[in-house]
DNA sequence: CGTGCCATTGAGTCAATTCAACTTAAGTGG
DNA sequence: CCACTTAAGTTGAATTGACTCAATGGCACG
């Protein structure tokens, strides 16, 4: 199989400036081999040996640290196109897990070393890639940090949208449950649900069916995601 | 001047597994320049052009987000040893400023991407200082998301042991204020003082002045910074 | 057409915040 | 060196936003 571009995306969670490009690059080979995973299914485990590197195809992945107690915290959501597994050291960081049916490409992680040594351009997508994951985890800080139920839910909606910038982003096919958002923004999953129905009130988004979110009113989301003024 | 030598330290939050570990390289060649900067002086804001990177030498560095509405959220502190600024794009995604009157070495980004390009070492502590930067803020996204207000405190009090192993780690030298422990924190400044009158209430540390904090049960700062069992 | 999972809504509680008073320490300038 | 001023820290009381607990509704799947 053919693993075609080192792409990355921008998903934008505040004014913050700051416009990551949008760069595409056909950096890694094909050298990929491409790994199916069924919903909920775990790619792999936070302390495992981190042999491998990953991209997903189709479907979606969701990469969580574990607390002894049981409290999680979701730190990403890597969508088509999305890198993960790359930045870590000898073991995994993240418990990486199957959102939904999941086509990944799996790189060796030696191989790509090597390649990063002598490719120039690999080097830079790989670079690019272990920057915007910091980029990303650094507004989410402010998100889990500062900012109230109602923020933190239109900025993940926010973040959504601008993520899949290009096509029709008004409407938001979404893989993952309540609780893994909760799980994403420091909430509880009954928090998440009563501010997704206070959006709903407002009439700035509406919830067909529960992995779909319509933004009728983007900029009134972009609002309620950020300080009043 | 001369800079010694690319130093990374580990500042381990969580017992996580992991262990970053101590290396210690001289990469980076005696070309920086030094520079002071006064307590509570600007280094650089969000936003300006990242035309340099920085090294801390003596004293301290807070790296942070700004809201439109004055909300603050603190990402880092970065202490003697520690790079910061080299991480970003064109443009430096927080606000660095001078806890204490600090000395740092500037590197021009230009110059330190050249040397990259072409020294393999100089390549693998940029690197390294990514990957730990990255580390460090998913580790933070549990401390923000997930734990309560005694083990937020708690563990910022376990990363500042955890970051001076090596020298007497008991007797913490801090040199930031209530508040910026509580804008790291994603808490309030009564709420940081509380919590260390209840950690000086269960005699696990004592607060003989405002930048000084002993620890005189280390293991029990541990435990609190954890979830029980 | 149950059975079970996920989502939603309501009621009551609680941890952390806000507001406010007061203490301590750190300058500053006569 | 001491009075004066300002900033930082601490404590208490009241408030509140998010949480916990509990009950119900809606779909999907066998």
């Amino acid at each position: 199989m053919a693993v075609t571009d080192v792409r990355l995306r921008s998903n934008q969670p505040k004014p913050l400036a700051l416009s990551e490009p949008l760069e595409r690059r056909s950096a890694f080979a094909a050298f990929g081999t491409t790994m199916s995973y069924v919903r909920n299914n775990t790619i792999f485990s936070e302390g495992d040996d981190a042999d491998y590197s990953y991209e997903v195809l189709t479907g979606a992945v969701r990469l969580s640290k574990m607390m002894s107690d049981g409290r999680r915290q979701i730190a990403e959501f890597a969508l088509a196109g999305d890198y993960f597994g790359i930045n870590w050291l000898e073991e995994h960081a993240m418990t990486a897990e199957a959102l939904s049916d999941v086509k990944v490409a799996r790189y060796a992680r030696g191989r790509l070393e090597r390649l990063g040594d002598e490719n120039r351009e690999v080097r830079a997508a790989l670079y690019a890639s272990l920057r915007h994951d910091l980029w990303a985890a650094q507004n989410h800080l402010v998100i889990l940090g500062r900012q109230s139920a109602l923020e933190r839910t239109a900025s993940f909606l926010v973040q959504l949208m601008d993520r899949k910038q290009g096509t029709a982003n008004n409407i938001l096919e979404i893989p993952m449950t309540r609780q893994d958002i909760a799980d994403y923004l420091g909430l509880t999953i009954e928090t998440v649900c009563r501010m997704l129905t206070k959006l709903k009130q407002l009439a700035i988004i509406d919830t067909p069916d529960r992995h779909t979110i319509a933004v009728g009113k983007p900029a009134a989301l972009r609002r309620a995601s950020q300080p009043e003024e």
